[in-house]
DNA sequence: TATTTATTTAGCTATTTGGCTAATTAGCAC
DNA sequence: GTGCTAATTAGCCAAATAGCTAAATAAATA
């Protein structure tokens, strides 16, 4: 597609729930297109697109066998993009620990009560 | 934007380069518009609409000081993001298990030699 | 060979995106 | 007030997206 980066790609691929959703089914085993299109009322065509999508974003594999595709989940861009994001997980925990201590200031401002 | 769910709205806000660079900037703390416009060869119109998809992703928050806007970072959809990923992690960690066992194959087949 | 099944490609449409310039709003300083 | 700076909004354009139906391809089966 128009994506000059991988992770763009691999997030641009995500970005959507019936692709997250295929990711998922997935993750169980590997599968035909029309095992993975099954659970969607989505025409045939609109499946093999969101496939291709998540092909081109390395996601997963698919293979030829006789009449059918099967699909296999790639994690390698998963990795690469968790990567990316917990390189703010101390953001996001640091903000957990300030609510922690709000929440310990709650009783000396509302008289509220708190067990701990 | 057009996502219905947070987590698509997430995906789709940090798949953009721009954008990701705009986080990375704020990590550091908080910023002016124009500072974060500084770094890029973008116009500031542009600059603001990436603002405004990372604001209404709830990644950052604007807040009025004098004739500036200061942006801060908000990891929470960080954290549901990386979340939603890292079920995954399993399976990019059999993978690597995987590739390890292929390597410790490869002197038998091939009687290359490999240190342990 | 003809039929059926699985999947993709072609081509259409409507919507969204991301860039731009020009114009507008908002606050500060004179 | 006027002017200066910061930022946003309005409006244009080209490309991408996601859906659809109809047609094409490929392999198995009768």
């Amino acid at each position: 597609m128009r994506h000059s980066d991988r992770l763009s790609e691999t997030f641009s691929a995500l970005a959507d729930p019936t692709r997250r959703a295929i990711l998922a089914r997935l993750a169980q085993g590997e599968a035909s297109v029309g095992e993975l299109a099954q659970p969607f009322r989505i025409s045939a065509p609109s499946i093999s697109r969101h496939l291709k999508a998540l092909e081109h974003a390395k996601l997963i594999v698919r293979t030829k066998d006789a009449q059918w595709r099967r699909c296999r989940l790639r994690p390698q861009p998963l990795k690469e993009a968790a990567d990316w994001i917990t390189r703010y997980r101390r953001h996001w925990e640091d903000q957990l620990d300030r609510l922690a201590e709000y929440l310990d200031e709650m009783p000396k401002s509302f008289g509220a009560k708190r067990e701990r």
